[in-house]
Order: C-alpha cells, then sequence, then structure tokens
DNA sequence: CGGAGCTTGTGAATTGATTCACAAATTATG
DNA sequence: CATAATTTGTGAATCAATTCACAAGCTCCG
C-alpha cells in the first residue's frame, strides 16, 4: 500500500469533522468545493486525498454524507475506542484528562500518571492518579493504545523510553523537546512555544518586508 | 525576500531550543551535525534551513553557539516581548495563562476573557478575567499581538471574527475547528483531536498493512 | 429521451521541499 | 609550513505534494 502524507491524514480529520457537523444539520450530500471551503483547502486536493482510499461520490452529485463520514472514521481507524493513558498530572495533563472531546471521539483515557506523592491518589472524575512508579506493571497488563505525555521537557524524553520498552506504540507528547523513539512507535508532538514563536516569526518578518506577504487565510 | 516554508521555521525553533540548552552547558560550538541529531533532521537540511536567512557558521568548525541562538532568536522575532491575550478561561485557557514556558520566552499574558459570570473576575496570578464583552475596547487600547482561543469550537469563529475586526494580526486557536481570517491574518492551530487521530490512523494501518510501515524515528 | 449542467476521479504538469555532493574555508597536526 | 581532517554553504538532482485540466459519469429538466 502506498505511503500516505501526514498533510492528508490531517485534512481527512478536518473533513470528518466538518462532515459531522453536517450529518447533524441533516444534510444528505456534499461536494470537494464545499468540504474544500471549509477544510481550507481546494477541492481538487480533497479528492485527491479521498483518492488514495477508493472512490466514495457520485459525479454529478457529490459524496454521501454519512457514507463518506463513515468511511473516513474506517480509514483513521476510529470505529473502535482507543485506550490512553495520561503521563504527568499538572496544569495540562488535568485539562486532557478533563477533556470531554477525547472521549466523544473514543479516546477513553483509563490512567493518570505522576511521580508527586502530594498527587498520587487524588480522584478526578472516576480517574486516581496513580504512581509512574508502576507504569511498567500496568502497560503490562492494560496494554493501553496511547500514551499522552505531560511531564516537564527534561522527563520526557526518560519517559518516552520506559513507555517503550513497555510496548507503547504510539506517544502525543506536549513537551517543548524533541522525542526519540524507534521507527515501530509514532510519535506527535504538540509544542505551543513553537506555534507562538511561528507567528512571531510571521508578525517580524510581516513588519520587516513592509508590504504584507500575505500568508495562509485559512489556518493549516 | 524568498518566502520561508513553515517546516523551515518549525526547525528553527526546534535548533533554538537545543541551542539554549547547549548554551547553558556551557558548549562553545556546534556542528549542523549535532543540532540535526538532535532536531530530528538532517545535516543538510539544517545547513539549508539556515541559508536562507544568511550564513552563521565557520567551515572546519561549525556554528558559535551563543551567536546562532542569537541569530535564530533575531530572525524568529524573539528579542523583543509579545502581548499575549487569552479568551476563554476554561480548562485550557487556565492551563495556558499559568504555563510559565511562555513568559520566559517573551510571551506575556496580560489579559484573559470570558463570558460567563461566574468566571469575570476571578483573580489567577496578578490576572483578571475579564468580560469579553469589552474585548474590543480593550484591544483599541492595548494592542495586543497575540490573541490565543480557547473558546469551545462552535464560538471560535465569532471570536475570531471580533478579534480581527478589532485589529488582531495573529491568533493561536486551540479549538478543534478551522477558522477562516483575511489574508494579513496569521492563524495557528493546535488540534489535539486530530494529532490522536494521526495516532490512530497510524496504529490502524500498520495493523492493516501486516509488516511495519515505520513512520519517522523523531517527532515532528 | 437527449442535452445541459454538475461533479468526480485521475494522469500530467507544476510547484515546493529535501537530499546529494562537492568546492571552499578553516582547524589540527606533525 | 604542508598535509590531513573537518565542516560549511549551495547549486543541482531528486523526491514529494499540490494543482491543473479534462474525460467520464450522473442528475435534472423540458
Ligand atoms: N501548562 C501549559 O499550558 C503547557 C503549555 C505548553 C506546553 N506545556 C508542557 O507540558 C508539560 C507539562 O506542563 P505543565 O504546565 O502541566 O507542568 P506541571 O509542572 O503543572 O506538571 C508536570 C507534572 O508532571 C509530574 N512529573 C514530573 N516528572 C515526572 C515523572 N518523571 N514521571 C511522572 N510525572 C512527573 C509533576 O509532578 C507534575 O505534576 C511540560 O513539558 C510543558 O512544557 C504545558
Ligand atoms: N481541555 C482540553 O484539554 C482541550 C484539549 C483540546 C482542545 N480543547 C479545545 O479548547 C477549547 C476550550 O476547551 P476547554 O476544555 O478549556 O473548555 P471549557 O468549557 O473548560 O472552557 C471554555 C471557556 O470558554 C468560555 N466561553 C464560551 N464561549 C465564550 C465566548 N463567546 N466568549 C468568551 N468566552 C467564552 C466558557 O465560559 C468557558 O469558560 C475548546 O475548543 C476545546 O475543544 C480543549
Amino acid at each position: 500500500m502506498k505511503r500516505i502524507a501526514e498533510s492528508t491524514v490531517r485534512r481527512l480529520s478536518i473533513y470528518l469533522r466538518f462532515l459531522e457537523e453536517s450529518e447533524n444539520r441533516g444534510l444528505a450530500t456534499i461536494s470537494s468545493q464545499e468540504l474544500a471551503r471549509r477544510g481550507g483547502t481546494t477541492s481538487a486536493q480533497v479528492r485527491k486525498d479521498l483518492s488514495f482510499f477508493g472512490s466514495f461520490g457520485k459525479r454529478g452529485l457529490g459524496y454521501s454524507v454519512p457514507e463518506l463520514s463513515a468511511s473516513l472514521r474506517d480509514i483513521l481507524g476510529l470505529r473502535r475506542t482507543w485506550n490512553v493513558i495520561i503521563v504527568g498530572a499538572g496544569k495540562i495533563g488535568t485539562a486532557l484528562a478533563q477533556y470531554r472531546g477525547f472521549r466523544q471521539r473514543g479516546f477513553i483515557v483509563s490512567a493518570v500518571y505522576d511521580r508527586d506523592p502530594r498527587k498520587i491518589g487524588t480522584v478526578w472524575e472516576s480517574l486516581t492518579v496513580r504512581d509512574v512508579a508502576g507504569i511498567e506493571k500496568d502497560i503490562d497488563a492494560a496494554a493501553p493504545d496511547i500514551a499522552v505525555l505531560a511531564v516537564p521537557g527534561e522527563e520526557a524524553q526518560g519517559i518516552a523510553n520506559r513507555l517503550v520498552k513497555a510496548g507503547v506504540k504510539a506517544i502525543l507528547s506536549f513537551a517543548p523537546t524533541q522525542i526519540h523513539t524507534p521507527a515501530d512507535v509514532t510519535v506527535r508532538s504538540v509544542n505551543m512555544a513553537m506555534e507562538l514563536e511561528g507567528l512571531s516569526f510571521a508578525l517580524t518578518s510581516r513588519d520587516r518586508n513592509g508590504a504584507e506577504d500575505g500568508l495562509d487565510s485559512a489556518s493549516r
């Protein structure tokens, strides 16, 4: 099977979100053009993205909203639920653990870990913060699919190593440092400082170059 | 001036973070190779990225850590501080407002807004949550550089419109919806559900294709 | 039923990003 | 000081992603 670009996968997520919204509004069909308009891309891009996985539309008509929704959920692996653990019960870990958007899409937070004795044992909505010392044993027993890293930057690589050794194959990191893992472990990272620096760069270079040098109008 | 790719700017941020770490450890020089190893890329990529902005190294020796740090801060617009406001004093807005990493890099949160009367007026570390109704007046007076959007998805576009109208030129959104703005406003978005879906896709397609189809070993 | 009007799916062309590869510059060494 | 060992900076080549452009399929309407 062809290798799918990360940018394509990101767009599929965007299309799916808009499709679900359209589904709720009772819309029956949608064109690549409309999908593109809302997703900040072009209709050719939408069709090309979908074409990697098959042929989902009807010429002259567009795509059936419920069918394309279902196909995208299938492609993205969202027909099942995923068992997620969070390491680091700090400010960001807490926000994530309580975020309803995850559960709605099938990402079930099953455990939260920390190393601070003052946090271990505290309870948030049916989740008890556990001691990170026992994480390997827990991973062995429960085989979580995805681990979210919400520990300070200096700790992140060390925890990632432990997670990988214990068998975790997918990591979402919020640490502002690069995480290195073997090739069979997928890592995504969200680096908020980097995003702000991207804005700082854009604002600065806009000024430097005098006239507006307009980047995209829709967010990536 | 040449248009700089977003991927290049992201990598510059990564290089800078590692350079600052090296600076703290007292390292005097560093090679493109070492920078690449830590940043999860190649030495040619590092040199190419830097070459868009000038020539910073010494052949045979590498780059002076403090000089390259300073140049990158300059390029990224980090010699000044930036005035940041946060809209939405919920779970994620709270975490962000208290995050020390932002201030350390010169992003100063000057105000937080919400529309919930129970939240308006509450104080977090010297910041009082203000009523979003008055945000236009405040923007007029204080001209914040960057607005962080931490409101529910349904509210995000509406707030973005108000911000743009009031003159904001850079937005960092955490809403899981696409934000559309005129071309002279830069938007970055952090969509955590999308990141998890990317992991779901990777795990699923790995399974589907039997053998490992290894993506990158270093996070993007 | 036939033609006008859309819209998909997809090779081909184009644009963009990364990697290669090597001359030029510098340091280290004997 | 000459030679070996590094490492940068950058055109050229390659690889990847996006856009173009159009044949083919479907609907709708008279
Ligand atoms: N708070 C934010 O808004 C924000 C924004 C961007 C990035 N981040 C990043 O997210 C990470 C967490 O940030 P935070 O603000 O939540 O920090 P925090 O200090 O509030 O929380 C970190 C938590 O991790 C725990 N911890 C530390 N080492 C650990 C270990 N080895 N094992 C298990 N738990 C450990 C600490 O006890 C603490 O509870 C950091 O890397 C930070 O840079 C946070
Ligand atoms: N909590 C998380 O970990 C998390 C993770 C990913 C994404 N997000 C996204 O971040 C956003 C905020 O999430 P949250 O979990 O903090 O939600 P939340 O409900 O805790 O907070 C949202 C806040 O926005 C305020 N608000 C609503 N409409 C407003 C308006 N028009 N003007 C000003 N304030 C308004 C609400 O009063 C509330 O305080 C959402 O879009 C969510 O999808 C959150």
